[in-house]
DNA sequence: AAGAAAAGTGTGTACGAACACACTTTTAAC
DNA sequence: GTTAAAAGTGTGTTCGTACACACTTTTCTT
């Protein structure tokens, strides 16, 4: 059959009657090519439409990236902080052929010293690239000023700090979430009904952020253009024990009865949830990220909104935009928005099945 | 530096004793090899965690895996039909290197022979596999019967037809896109009012395809509980001409005032809208895909939702099930249903964006 | 016990690109 | 007009794997 192959070089050498030595100085720019060889080989390239095979190239090159990743403890399997691990590690596996080779590491919430010591191992091992999450400010500043002295790109996944040389950032644009969820949230609501915003801080909570959401999602109900205004309300609850969010819960709604609808900050609506079935409340509840206590809750209908930022594909896609960086000199987006996927019941199965 | 490469064949070989090529034999299960030397070998595999560098394979196999894809034919570059085929040849660049070759074929929806004859020419060329999007029940049917008399693995994206031997269907499940948009209108709407479903037909309509939407939609009405029943009115436009829709919507709307909400069975959802803002109608919409007009009316706050099947991601996924069988032999699940994306008009920017 | 068949093993070449090296031709210097 | 530097060019090896081929050893057969 035909089975007509790619071109190579030695297509080019043959069409040329030029040696592949003087075509690949051609097509790196290196060394002294008479400028008749170089048209006729640039012409060449054209007309046989030559790409050079990644494979071989990769191969003859046989260079290893070391990509480190530092990224918060997931606590539990289920934890939110699991998903971006899991998509680092798959990229990292898809281009492991490639010489990309991973050095995943993670840092306590709750102990800022274990981010230090991580930070510095990496410095240590003089990685190729860097993919970072964020969450503690002042320790991250002090490590990609580090990364910047020794010229290591990196790149920010679902976190950020402003104002640095990073690649790129890979995550949420924050604020549109949390308007999203009110915009979600309010036609499910009665008229007169009042709304909460729960959020929770575990370990060092990254107010900022939290800050920023709700904003976005009061941003909301001040713009909704003839809409009657709401009774929003708020609370911090500083800790994810049970009994702790029972007792906040339960003295907020004590005071402000006729609450319809809740709109949790984080990943862990499925504890308000789970107050509202024990008490036998008919509330609305909105949240983010499908872990498995969501996922739960969602499935008995106690949660009606799901917003989800692509955790998994934040974590294929930074180690993509490293790679392309490396091998391709491709600079990446600099900010790389995910979508924010707004699930429901009814949508969740297509969204937990498809790791894409 | 330490910069440990991967474990090689060679390093297998050094470990063991054994030459290359008896290692090559164990790993492939092929020709003879003592017991004694075999499970050397294959302790050696497991303990120095040695997997095959794909790319040296590749290069070495040379081979070519031809894949031709049939789809509907866009009529303009906005148009539906585009993003399939767009993530198809996608798809095929980022195996370009691993001897994926693209035949990409289209087919007019009004034109059955169109259909016919690109298959015959598939036939002809005899691929390594094939990407069908099986709108026409009969040559379909036909088409397929031919593949199969042939062994040539298929897969279908977008829509399917049960009861035959294909490697996979890559597509959204229809009933629950239908159940969706119901779930996602209803709130928006105020208490009495009706809902319109428009059916659009364009070509040779998928009928079975609409008819299954239409049913899903409707369910979640009769599901619904503690709901007041809601008037569904239900019309069929046999053309996508302006002017044809615009009369068939007002006659139905002379005879059916009280209209809240209007739920599009295909990517025509724009073409309502439209008419609504002409006429001065406050009516919600909600219809599917990402299509240029859709986005246009959406930016302007006329359509309230677009559920999307990731056309884009639905032809990637295709030639990456195709390329996994063929080199790891790995059988794709035979159902991939997409996530039903819900977009909103806040959060479509990060969908256009995202060519995920 | 000889010889053939079967079982078991190692070597060499190929894939496509990169690069070091060696080599030839041109140019410049005196 | 000789020589050296600069410019220009081709060859050979390498990466990790697959496979054809050649080769050695063991096992039957009679």
């Amino acid at each position: 059959m035909d089975r007509l192959k790619k071109t190579t070089i030695q297509d080019i050498a043959d069409y040329t009657d030029i040696s592949i030595g003087t075509i690949d100085r051609v097509i790196h720019n290196r060394g002294k090519v008479s400028r008749i060889k170089k048209e006729k080989i640039e012409e060449a390239i054209r007309v046989l439409d030559f790409n050079p095979n990644l494979l071989a190239r990769t191969l003859v090159l046989g260079k290893q990236y070391v990509i480190c990743s530092l990224l918060p403890e997931a606590m539990t399997p289920e934890h939110y902080w699991s998903l971006p691990k899991r998509g680092v590690e798959q990229g990292a596996q898809n281009y492991r052929d490639f010489g990309i080779e991973l050095d995943s590491r993670t840092y306590s919430l709750f102990d800022e010293s274990s981010f230090v010591e991580n930070a510095k191992a990496i410095l240590e091992r003089n990685p190729e690239g860097v993919i970072l999450a964020p969450l503690f400010e002042r320790e991250s500043t002090w490590f990609i000023r580090q990364l910047e002295k020794r010229k290591i790109p990196y790149v920010f996944i679902d976190a950020r700090i402003s104002g640095h040389k990073n690649l790129s950032y890979i995550g949420p644009d924050v604020k549109a979430s949390g308007y999203i969820a009110g915009k979600l949230l309010d036609p499910l609501l009665a008229d007169g009904d009042a709304i909460l915003i729960v959020n929770m801080v575990k370990g060092i909570g990254n107010s900022a952020h939290t800050g920023t959401i709700e904003r976005g999602f009061r941003d909301f109900f001040k713009t909704a253009e003839g809409k009657p205004r709401r009774k929003i309300g708020a609370i911090t609850i500083p800790s994810m024990d049970e009994r702790e969010v029972v007792r906040e819960l339960t003295k907020y709604y004590l005071r402000n009865p006729g609450t319809g609808g809740v709109f949790v900050t984080n990943s862990n609506a499925h504890l308000i949830s789970k107050y509202h079935t024990d008490h036998e409340l008919d509330i609305r509840v909105i949240g983010f990220d499908l872990v498995q206590g969501n996922i739960a809750e969602m499935k008995k209908g106690t949660i009606d909104f799901i917003i989800s930022q692509r955790p998994i594909y934040q974590g294929t896609q930074a180690v993509r935009s490293l790679f392309d960086f490396f091998v391709n000199k491709k600079m990446p987006t600099s900010i790389q928005y995910v979508p924010l996927d707004i699930i429901i019941k009814e949508s969740m199965d297509f969204y937990i099945r498809c790791q894409g």
